[in-house]
DNA sequence: ATGAAAGCGCTAACAT
DNA sequence: ATGTTAGCGCTTTCAT
């Protein structure tokens, strides 16, 4: 077994100096093709050919200590599982991969104590970035602890961003949740549907508040009642408790995201009513989930790999050597009409 | 806005030593604990309150650039959407939160490229620990590339785990696919069933190989022809394809995956099959989403947060001063008896 | 019981 | 064009 460096099993810069005959210096200039400096061809080739060699790679932990960038970026999700993070995560990824930067997703399962960590291991590592992807939850004085683990990141020069989803004080790339809920709610009701149920996720979560109140705003609008309003959790369960209830009752349905609406087109099969021939069912978010439902659901796609590629190119500016200022922005989304959703049909011809 | 020691805006030993009046080494002592070494008590609250009132936290990076250990554990997952994935994350995590580890979740989509750079990442991050979920993909030229990435982890003393999937040359955390795709099938067999299709995995992958090998051995050792033997790829859209070509023709389905029983329910019953009625219909990995479909699924639950915790508990032990060398170890499995599957009727009484 | 000093692996002034 | 040196923030011998 090859011997390196006194301590190290494994190559360090110092043997590829070595081996290539040159300073410490000159191999990390060549090895980090800083262009500023000239280096000679041959000794630059003497360099790349000692560390192809031992197969070197340098320790980016060493690398973050001195140049106070980890390029590390947290990724904080509510839920592993659902596929609404998963796809957030995707777009920062793949801007990431191309960045050299290094995604670290924790998972908060919508636990205010556990984010918490979560944002203190990364504020450990010297996360170069946290971004919250869907919106806040917890109390006021989870906010306020929750943004004392977080200050140092910033006092350190790092970038906290809220992706779909509000975070009081950050920079948010998201959509226009409400106006985004007013328009699916717009489409139900120019499909002759007036009975409209709206089943919603947490209200400590703002997102929900946000598309509760599209919801509402658009069958105001419409001098329309809006008399079932339930809390489902933003969960599979809390959508089917919630379409067990509802069955019988209305003639279309919003949920305020897929995973709910599964659940509502479970408890409604359950029930035996059609859907969409008795119910029309209408959800939020765009997940494959939504798609692979029988039958396929119609949704409001909210962008959410462009919204994690988005955020992650801000950060990427806001971290370079000229630092762009990142400003908040709403991206456009798109209303996907598949088969969960149909004209209302006079009461004879049911 | 106060000032820290020399060149950073957050808190540093240093700065508590100051505060305290201590060494640097003393307030090192007392902030991590070290029983070994005597500190008066006065001296040890000192360091305390002056840590206290600094909100210090020390960096990670360059603890672990000394101790050699970066506390880091990395899971590389074939598909971060699905659930399959995330609940072995979610067992690793647990037990790593509570060792003060960090988890690193990356995602490989299932592509041996990205699973390489995935390892490359967390060789440079100095990863204690990588674990694989999912096992092998690819083929022997990838798993050699992989091999090389993955050495100089190993030479460091890091640990590297094959989780539900074989791995080439890796101690393996899993259960026994092969008996238990047998025993699933057998389940199918006793309830009368006779033409029983299979729905498998890519081929490349080991777990899809095992579970078709346990089929086959079930349906030999009960004298049953396998005629209907599909390739679902372990995704939704190629479950639905096999299911569509396999409506009208067989009793029952054994699925290799959730997904693709999802995928085959939904062509059954666009095919206007009944499940169970019809068709039975049992499959593979126990995910949330078996449960949450309509019919629920019988299913063989894997207990993945199990095999993630029990796996994560190993990484401990091989790490721990007194290391405890990881043997592969088969975590028991169980079928879960859902609707999705009934015994068979006369063909009269359909 | 406490401290001084060396050094982890690397980059970045500052020479030459 | 290349090398010397001084750290980054921490732990850890080794002294005292």
């Amino acid at each position: 077994m090859k011997t390196f460096s006194s301590r190290s099993d494994v190559p360090r810069i110092v043997d590829v100096a070595r081996a290539a005959r040159v300073s410490i210096t000159t191999a990390s200039r060549v090895l980090n093709g800083v262009t500023t400096y000239p280096v000679a061809a041959a000794t630059r080739e003497r360099v790349l050919a000692a560390a192809r060699s031992l197969n070197y790679s340098p320790s980016a932990l060493a690398r973050a200590l001195v140049t106070k960038r980890s390029r590390i970026v947290g990724v904080l999700v509510g839920d592993i599982v659902d596929p609404y993070f998963a796809e957030i995560v995707r777009g920062v990824e793949a801007v990431a991969r191309q960045a050299e930067y290094l995604v670290i997703v924790c998972n908060t399962e919508r636990d205010p104590a556990l984010e918490r960590r979560a944002v203190a291991a990364l504020r450990d590592y010297s996360a170069d970035a946290i971004l919250f992807a869907g919106g806040d939850f917890g109390d006021e004085e989870a906010g306020r602890l929750l943004q004392a683990e977080l200050e140092p990141v910033l006092a350190r020069g790092g970038i906290a961003l809220a992706l779909a989803g509000d975070r009081p004080g950050l920079p948010a790339i998201d959509i226009d949740h409400t106006a985004a809920a007013a328009e699916l709610t717009r489409y139900l009701i120019g499909l002759g549907h007036q009975r409209i149920a709206f089943i919603g996720g947490p209200p400590q979560v703002s997102t929900a508040r946000a598309r509760l109140a599209g919801f509402l705003a658009a069958m105001a609008e419409a001098g329309l009642p809006a008399n079932w309003i339930l809390d489902g959790g933003y969960s599979f369960s809390g959508g089917l408790a919630a379409g067990t209830s509802l069955a019988g009752t209305v003639e279309a349905i919003v949920a305020a995201n897929d995973q709910m609406a599964l659940g509502a087109l479970a408890a409604l099969r359950t029930a035996g009513l059609r859907v969409p021939a008795d119910v029309s069912l209408a959800s939020f978010g765009g997940t494959s989930a939504a798609a692979q439902a029988v039958p396929a659901l119609t949704t409001l796609v909210i962008p959410r790999e462009q919204i994690g590629a988005v955020a992650m190119q801000a950060v990427l500016g806001a971290l370079a050597p000229q630092p762009v200022v990142i400003a908040s922005q709403l991206l456009p989304y798109t209303i996907v009409v598949r088969e969960s959703t149909a004209p209302r049909l006079p009461e004879d011809a049911r």
